[in-house]
DNA sequence: CGATTTAAAGACCAATTGGTCTATATATCA
DNA sequence: TGATATATAGACCAATTGGTCTTTAAATCG
């Protein structure tokens, strides 16, 4: 998984993932089938990961607002220094092959849809806690944080400071909770 | 321009940059050097594009929330159905060559600033007319429209509707705009 | 027109791609 | 121990990669 983050698909060969397997060119395929397979097997290892952890940090028992500033802490640290420079598998993958690639589109897109709907869920038991700012709808305003934390993933590849990225966190934030 | 764009870098081989340019073998590579020159190219104007569109969406000279409505409406455009599933070479680039090339990092990195510039330029007009919302300080939210953009432009490649991406543009901008 | 520059076509190159297969070594187990 | 299953190393393969070079055709210009 790791080799294929950090380079993407096309730009992994297999000499990558002999390294990184630490297999024999015969044990891999005897494995894996083939280069995409197991690329996809990396894929959805990575989104388990990432929707394991959403369950986590958004856990119902928890106060819904604290869970969502949590998640969003969680894109801060991946999103700045070294770690906003490695970028993120997912959204890789999204612009890299999403649009050709059916089964990889088909992740994706459920990926996204998991997603918001974590969120949204959080939104709503933080609305009838009353901590929700007047006028927010959680459906349209969990679309906006997934498309705010995908985009910070992005603007991350420029590796910004955590104090930039944390205060853009806020201020976002400041908007929607009361 | 178009073929890095719906490809990717590295999923574009010599002979689809051939057939794009109906030049010769020799011919490009004396125009151009290499392919890792000709996308460069291909980058700048991308970039020399998206900029000289928002200088006109963001014009001083016009009301600065309509402005900020065209350039988000842009983007509405572009990342639903079709138009969405073809991606952005900006963040594609972003995310397969941003870490590892550092002249494309560059480059990405100063287009983020760019735009992030331009937003909150308009964001301060916007708030000396009395437009903004109370609260709303033009620079973080800048980076924070920036952010969402792009990451619309992710969330774009599962080809949402435009009613959705739409709806998701105003909620957002309810959130800023008074 | 003829001479000269320019570009096209595509042969050619070494290196690398993803993928297969065989020979060898290492476990496993009766 | 000896027989068998398993995994290793790496030779090998055709196809493709980015890039060069030569030959031929098409413009250009005096």
């Amino acid at each position: 998984m790791d080799v294929f983050w950090s380079r993407g698909y096309h730009a992994t060969a297999l000499p990558d993932l002999l390294r990184a397997t630490k297999l024999s060119r015969g044990s891999l395929y005897a494995a894996f089938g083939d280069k995409h397979s197991l690329f996809l097997r990396a894929l959805d290892r990575y989104i388990a990961d990432a929707l394991t952890r959403m369950d986590v940090e958004l856990d119902p028992r928890r106060e819904p607002v604290d869970g969502l500033r949590a998640y969003l802490a969680g894109y801060v640290d991946r999103t700045s220094g070294a770690n906003g420079r490695r970028g993120c598998l997912l959204v890789a993958t999204a612009m890299e092959l999403a649009g050709q690639d059916a089964e990889v589109g088909r992740r994706i897109a459920s990926f996204f849809k998991a997603m918001e709907a974590r969120v949204a869920d959080a939104l709503s038991r933080a609305r009838t806690a009353g901590k929700l700012a007047d006028g927010v709808e959680p459906s349209s305003a969990a679309r906006i944080l997934v498309c705010f934390v995908e985009g910070l993933r992005v603007v991350g590849k420029t590796a910004p400071t955590r104090t930039t990225s944390q205060a853009t966190v806020e201020a976002l934030l400041d908007r929607f909770i009361k």
